[in-house]
DNA sequence: CTGAAAGCGCTAACAT
DNA sequence: ATGTTAGCGCTTTCAG
């Protein structure tokens, strides 16, 4: 059996309050010795405290949910690490969950995560029901959700906001000072929210520039390698051949360059190409990718210190927080003139 | 407030008792009606069973900890999801810990998972900590660890070794029937263990097809994509040039593909490259790469299918348990005869 | 078939 | 400065 306060107490020979004084710290109105004398007990009997009955009295678990679509989807790491960097600093742990694009899971895991008492939630998946939402605010656990048109919600709730806007129109005015004229967009899966706003963010950066956005062919792909290999096979088949392509994320891009390679043209001088994300992979593959930036550590970070915030707050809010990260241009070495 | 199970019974006019019976199922001799009242109560109210105050009364939280060196490392995506997999079947969750090559990191979540009274802990870290372990089995948290030589602890534990011998033989034998005979290896850092074996299966597979190890240039990388480039330019700086390398992960393998190909190497006729993992990437990238496969999704499931069988045994066992994974050759198209 | 009572490990008044 | 007591939400004997 594990030892328990109680364990230490009868060793240290004192009650077990002056054990939990000890271990919350409360020492100020103590006696230097029978601190010490716990401090040994707990020493000697290697005793952990059991998070498990202090939650029972707090009611706090200092434990958040992370609610992400796929660890495999390299957008998350960063994401995940600047989740974990504060919680850690500021004693929480992280329980992640693989929704694994499955929205049932995802309920799955929104009952498991009430079940345990966590004290609050981060969703960061791209296909969410706003099911888990209600669910979540209804046993009033404080929830910040990434890049989701959120009805605004009674209780405590947060949402990030991701400005493509920005980003993706410096990517659109770099093609132009290269002095592109035929573009196209490999999208993400147009039954997302957040597909539909970075397309609508290119098409109307282009018209801005006098670009028709009815010339510039939409082909729908879905986030992936694969995606934008098929993407590219698509493009090619087309009379008017684009000489700049703007993917909806990394992967995407990274299909349509291999692909573009494979069938003998050069990249950049035959197709520039943008993504957006910037994995990790962005910069390490040849050439590597000019892309539409996502501060994904910040976006990690700053979803746990909102989280942290409503847990502060005890009340629920009348209204709901909300933050914005910007995005931004990376330039590198996949997007020249046409031609070279 | 959260409904607990006080507000059901009073609802429902019953007492505690009865509405704990239907939550645990033990409804064999129980009256339909008192079932049914508490059901609806239940139903009214949301009500959600509190698993904190179940698990300070059966010492089990239904939770076990998986910790890893980093979640961007792709080889632990598939790896996850075969722990998850197998969890969630049998209805426990799991907590996902980022050592971030960080020992400290590791100790640190390692007490906290004990504190957090998980039911058992799986480490799948290329560095650990042998305290990790000690720590682990002294609270007598059954522990499964992935590719590590364990000093047979006391206590109740497994191990899952990856026999590598097996597929690097295969690549080996691979690489001698395509006419290959000067070779190099770029290996992971020889301070792990799991370098060294790698290492060393090659360096004996070639020995046992009369190639003289000692000839054979071996390059200490770190297991990422710019060790490889590091790793390739080292190669072409010597007077006799290898035409086959093989690369201590697949990471290492696209450093080195891709930067021979910017030297103007050509893949596989100049060089060819064998990686190892089976990471999904390398099947995506052109060419795709040839590579010793670890079976991922396996590893996770049976490492949970071991914890598992480990949570079952109440009592420590007298020697740990083990299990062995196969690894197995994938050729695909970055290897060919010598010059084409 | 159902309820009352004790107790899991800990904290937080309340005494002393 | 320290000990005593009650109780967090639940399960589990033990009575009835």
């Amino acid at each position: 059996m594990r030892p328990t306060i109680a364990d230490v107490a009868r060793l240290a020979g004192v009650s077990k309050s002056s054990v939990s004084r000890v271990l919350s710290g409360n020492t100020s109105y103590m006696s230097e010795v029978t601190r010490r004398r716990v401090e040994t007990a707990i020493h000697d009997l290697q005793y952990r405290p059991n998070m498990i009955a202090r939650s029972l009295i707090s009611n706090r678990s200092h434990t958040v949910g992370l609610l992400i679509s796929d660890v495999s989807n390299p957008f998350y790491p960063e994401v995940i690490h600047g989740v974990e960097d504060v919680a850690m600093e500021h004693h929480y742990d992280v329980f992640l969950c693989n929704i694994n694009y499955d929205l049932n899971r995802g309920m799955h895991f929104v009952r498991s995560l009430i079940s345990r008492q966590v004290d609050g939630v981060m969703i960061m998946s791209s296909s969410m029901s706003d099911e888990w939402l209600t669910e979540l605010t209804r046993y009033q656990i404080p929830t910040v959700v990434l890049d989701w048109q959120v009805r605004s919600i009674e209780g405590t709730a947060g949402s990030i906001t991701v400005d493509f806007e920005r980003g993706i129109r410096a990517a659109v005015d770099h093609l132009i000072a290269l002095g592109h004229n035929h573009f196209a967009h490999v999208s993400g899966p147009l039954g997302l929210h957040t597909s539909r706003l970075r397309r609508d963010a290119f098409l109307s950066s282009l018209a801005q520039h006098g670009v028709d956005p009815a010339a510039v062919p939409v082909i729908e792909g879905d986030l992936s390698i694969d995606g934008g290999s098929r993407g590219l096979e698509q493009l090619l088949s087309f009379s008017q051949r684009p000489t700049a392509v703007f993917a909806a994320n990394d992967l995407t891009a990274l299909g349509i360059v291999w692909s573009a390679r494979d069938r003998g043209l050069r990249i950049p001088e035959d197709l520039s190409v943008i993504g957006l994300d910037n994995i990790r992979l962005a910069s390490e593959i040849h050439p590597p990718l000019t892309t539409v930036a996502l501060p994904q550590a910040e976006i990690g970070k700053m979803a746990m210190h909102m989280l942290l915030e409503l847990l502060q707050r005890g009340e629920p809010l009348e209204k709901m927080l909300n933050a914005q990260v910007e995005t931004q241009l990376m330039i590198r070495r996949s997007t020249s003139p046409p031609g070279g």
